[in-house]
DNA sequence: CATGATTCTTCGTCTTACGAACTATCTGGC
DNA sequence: GCCAGATAGTTCGTAAGACGAAGAATCATG
């Protein structure tokens, strides 16, 4: 009966276990740590993001990704951009160096994962995309209300949460923030 | 660039998050962080062990292991053992707390992800474990070992999984080891 | 005993991570 | 205009895990 969830939790383990021998290993080449490269990465695809959409997005706090933010800045990847219209927001943005580094550094699981799963048929990696997002929202939301149901539409568009892809926040900032010039 | 498998390792982070969030919530309640426990668990496999030992399956650097040990030792729940030939090594075992401790506490994950996932549908379920067995192999085919903190992990239900049994990594602990002197 | 290897500990440091408090800013009500 | 509340981001204090380097104790060997 919990067959399944026994299993699940075992393949979560080798899953949790695999990733994090792995990200110690590539920060020692690298030099950037695992939470580091991903808000490159959030960066990078969204263009231009907020602290918020950082920490949301890299699943961290605030003051994490502030923090992260930080070191990524003080070595020239990012820059911080006050906002025009609303000067509260700050739009992190990658520098060249950002950019050249991201490109440099690999992915911060395996490259075969990332390989591999390019190699899988579409229907796999749209089902495992939407797995994967399941299981955090599983495990994440703690308060989540039970609407059992995966809208199957949605995977078609891992940007299902606001931010996730560059022209997801057209409302949000009226594109007059600096960076975008 | 890779939007799936962008929006794969962002989910994996979180799931990746998630878990450590859940540990530490769990760490408040009984007092045992995830480190912690996975010692707790290998020193109970191993019947006793060598700092070294700790380390290496806990796959964690020996400074790191004497940390830990010396959070459990301090709470009561090892002791440190000078052995008697090689006086050099030290021999960790579980005092009578630590047992009891190790009995009460859960499983990290257990907890949560079983409960929802068993709300699942079925259909999600087998998704579910199909999508993370995927990922695992995916993750772990580039010889990762599986961790020996994967079996000891799963100390809930030891005869329960399947293709991870125990005694794949026998010989680390020789067992001649004077600690019943 | 001297030398070198090993086992573990200590020390200093780095990174992540959080909550709470704080500043700055925007929005709404008056 | 101005105050109150909400929002965005930062700072501060704290805690844990993790590592490398250096040190102490011990063993094995010559």
């Amino acid at each position: 009966m919990h067959d399944r969830a026994l299993t699940s939790l075992i393949a979560l383990r080798r899953i949790l276990r695999a990733t994090e021998s792995h990200a110690r290993l590539l920060a020692r080449e690298t030099g950037l740590s695992t939470p580091q490269l991903i808000v490159l990465q959030i960066v990078r695809h969204a263009g231009e993001a907020t602290a918020k959409t950082v920490a949301s997005q890299a699943g961290v706090g605030q003051a994490t990704a502030t923090a992260l933010v930080d070191k990524l800045e003080s070595r020239g990847f990012v820059r911080r951009q006050r906002g025009d219209s609303d000067r509260r927001q700050i739009w992190i943005s990658l520098t060249d160096t950002g950019r050249a580094a991201l490109e440099a550094a690999p992915d911060p699981l395996h490259e075969n994962f990332t390989a591999r799963f390019e190699q899988l048929p579409d229907w796999e990696q749209a089902m495992l995309v939407a797995a994967l997002e399941r299981i955090a929202a599983l495990l994440g939301a703690a308060g989540l209300d039970a609407s059992p149901v995966l809208h199957v539409g949605a995977i078609d568009h891992p940007g299902d949460h606001p931010g996730d892809h560059p022209g997801d926040h057209p409302g949000d900032h009226p594109g007059d923030h600096p960076g975008a010039g």
